[in-house]
DNA sequence: ATTGATTAGGGGCATATGCTAATATTCGTC
DNA sequence: GACGAATATTAGCATATGCCCCTAATCAAT
């Protein structure tokens, strides 16, 4: 029951690592699958750095974005953090749960709910900053300052509403 | 509760967007950050198009994987995938469950689990290879060919054993 | 003013991801 | 050949992420 060898890994021919002529395939390698890979990478990295604070580096991205944004919504909130609304809500729990921030109704209207941080969430973000930075700056000495640099940019454009809008064009049919 | 233009948002002095000179801060975004939002926007088009499929752009990952490894071990593909093997192991529930894929026993170690595709899984992949390829391209098509090699290139270098083994060298501490 | 469309969030479900502890198996040593 | 060290996996728990559907609230049109 596991064919070995034969064709079917979506690289027909047993061209698995261009051994015949260069077809029109895209690039060998996923480009979700890799920036996954990169992603948890990184993340073990800051995560293990980040540790003795008691919170994570996803949850000190929610901090700081907070922090950024001043009184978001939680939509405003998902849309800056490229975040799906209800996920970022469930991550919104946790925190809300450890006093770190607060989520209450917008008195101007009354679907939104108004994300802040609370004193200890401010506390909580400055203690981390030390540790965070530790974290980038492990990471810019490794990769690179430059590459750091370079990556970063291609990565703020594809996470841009506006590279959104011109990949989905297409994407919905 | 919710104090605002104060301190504490880890980019001291309200220096938020290079407002004061540079400091010698990492560049202002945290790259592990970056890598999420750019990872979901990704993926999410990936999915997206993938949908018809029944499957993810993460499931197929496994899938094509497992395809190019042959008759890897658990440990093995979580190597090859950066991803911790307990979540590799619940990753591959779902597929176990749906018949694309088979864990048994290793005769040779048993402590082993070999990893295999049936031909249900073989004929998924081949199913999804056009899905696949078709977010690929539109991917390249909209954040160009060379930037995205370039960008998979780097992903590629991080995703590394031997990069993580620099990075982690005195992360641990 | 009532109705209908739009918009924001929440709940439930499923997958994804990682950590820690426990279990099973093998290997090396005596 | 038995025992302890090392290794591979699983189980359980928690967070992360997204989708779909539902409810609440606003807005627009009549």
């Amino acid at each position: 029951m596991v064919r070995r060898g034969a064709a079917g890994t979506g690289q027909r021919g047993g061209a698995a690592q261009g051994g015949r002529g260069a077809q029109p395939r895209p690039a060998d390698v996923c480009n979700a699958a890799a920036l996954r890979r990169a992603t948890r990478r990184v993340s073990q990295i800051y995560d293990a750095m980040m540790a003795p604070s008691g919170i994570r580096s996803t949850q000190r991205s929610v901090l700081a974005q907070i922090a950024r944004s001043g009184t978001p919504t939680i939509g405003d909130l998902a849309e800056a953090m490229v975040l799906d609304r209800s996920a970022l809500a469930h991550n919104l729990k946790p925190l809300e749960r450890d006093g770190y921030v607060v989520v209450r109704i917008d008195p101007a209207d009354r679907r939104n709910r108004i994300v802040g941080l609370t004193d200890a969430g401010w506390a909580k973000l400055d203690e981390t900053f030390a540790l965070w930075s530790a974290a980038q700056h492990r990471f810019e000495a490794t990769f690179g300052p430059d590459q750091a640099a370079a990556l970063r940019a291609a990565l703020q454009v594809i996470a841009s509403p506006d590279f959104a809008a011109r990949l989905g064009e297409a994407a919905g049919d």
